[in-house]
DNA sequence: GATAGATTCTGAACACTGTTCTTTCCAAGA
DNA sequence: TCTTGGAAAGAACAGTGTTCAGAATCTATC
């Protein structure tokens, strides 16, 4: 009846341009959907996001590359359902906290989830990720934001720059060598770089030099979550003017 | 003397990390890194990103493929170049205004260098592009920011937030087809699914079906500005802590 | 001016990628 | 038992970035 596993206990329906897997026939059913999702995230998990390749996910099954075109349009809907299937593993912080640590906490909850997946994050970029796995996410922070006194057209906007947000960090993360010993030795030649440049031209650049690559890729989440909430939070005192044309400046 | 051409005219030494092209003698000068990096971005301008391959890109010149190998060391590097060339094409505002709006002019002027060039902006996600090209408007934003009173810290890590916001925005713009009949039949299809939800569980994504889809990208930019500048602006009369340890929250 | 030498460019090749098409195979229904 | 319909396999295609041996070509020297 319904045919498609994320219906059974997933937070909602499937949307319209969701493609239904070709064939469910009786006969021998060791593949599914299902299957080629979860090892996509194993592949994901283990070697990263650039090793997820077709050949590779049907390695890990055991069976040919082929065969996944049964269960899964393209490499694009693959990686859409493994996002989808990976949003539902973020974990919703407890209602009743002030809504600026909530949505901080919200953040770094999908930061985790990044962290545990490595190399999911490389398949956020550049891809609007509509899918009904984040639906309670984006509910909890709209449920949020409005309880707040926020703007209904603030709040609708934020999950953009949220969501954009914490991806292009949690991107920088898996990508930056943690401790490898070429990571430190690389912040120390781009510093000495600045350092380097005419201090006629670029005084603030060279000044800044240490500051700027000092902090981990963790320090500059939390900083950058701090300006957005700061910012979110002057609309409850100063909110925009509607007389004068919303978004401001256009 | 100067064997790299960006160095003549260009903003700064190049670092230290950047290849000199491999042969550069005496003989047949009629291929060059430069002729190499026009015709990449003469490529990119009338195909978009997706077109960018050595093989389109040695056509363009006339050339084979294997050829420019000599004068890149590959693909990467290419790019590096590529986005080092276009950012020094950004019109750096007048001085004098307030920061906050030349802050955000900076942002209209890097958009608006991504509109001049469909598909640069897919070259940026998940790329740190710390290039020459773009000193001079990161010396800007940081000498505006400092003039303000902004802390340092605070303002080191600025250009990282609001590049990132860019650079994704104007992916988001060169992506979503304009005015095509399937751009708005789409967000209508989007707009419908989100409607169709159950109410009960996600009462706000329904509520704000309509406002969540309300908008084009520019509309958003200006926005996402608006938030980060807003936010940015508190740390002037409210300052981070020190003693508690900053960044906020680690 | 002819020759030697260096160097720029070519073309084929390799190991990949996503995707499609034909063939083989297997298990259930008649 | 035979038929049949769907599932998986395997080869193939058009791409990708990149390398390498060799041809072509220009500069400098004898």
């Amino acid at each position: 009846m319904l045919r498609m596993p994320e219906m059974v206990s997933g937070p909602a329906p499937e949307p319209p341009w969701r493609s239904t897997p070709r064939r469910h026939g009786t006969p021998r059913p060791q593949l599914s959907r299902e299957v080629v999702v979860d090892a996509a995230l194993q592949v994901l998990d283990a070697e990263g996001g650039e090793a997820l390749t077709m050949r590779r996910v049907a390695d890990q099954i055991g069976v040919s590359a082929s065969s996944l075109y049964g269960y899964v349009d393209n490499k694009e809907e693959l990686v859409q359902l493994v996002l989808d299937r990976i949003f539902q593993e973020i974990e919703i912080p407890p209602t009743g906290g002030n809504w600026q640590e909530t949505v901080k906490d919200l953040g770094r909850a999908m930061l985790a989830m990044y962290r545990r997946h490595r190399g999911v994050a490389a398949l956020t970029l550049g891809r609007v990720a509509v899918t009904p796995g984040m639906l309670p996410i984006a509910e909890r922070l709209l449920a949020e934001l409005r309880a707040a006194g926020m703007p209904d057209q603030v709040a609708a906007f934020v999950g953009d720059l949220g969501g954009l947000y914490v991806g292009a960090i949690a991107y920088e993360l898996d990508v930056t060598p943690v401790a490898g010993p070429g990571a430190a030795e690389f912040i120390a030649q781009f510093t000495a770089w600045m350092r380097s440049l005419p201090a006629d031209r670029f005084p603030n650049t060279v000044a800044l030099a240490g500051t700027l690559t000092a902090g981990t890729a963790d320090e500059r989440f939390e900083w950058g979550l701090d300006v957005i909430v700061r910012g979110l939070a002057t609309y409850l005192k100063e909110p925009p003017d509607p007389a004068a044309g919303w978004p401001p400046g256009s």
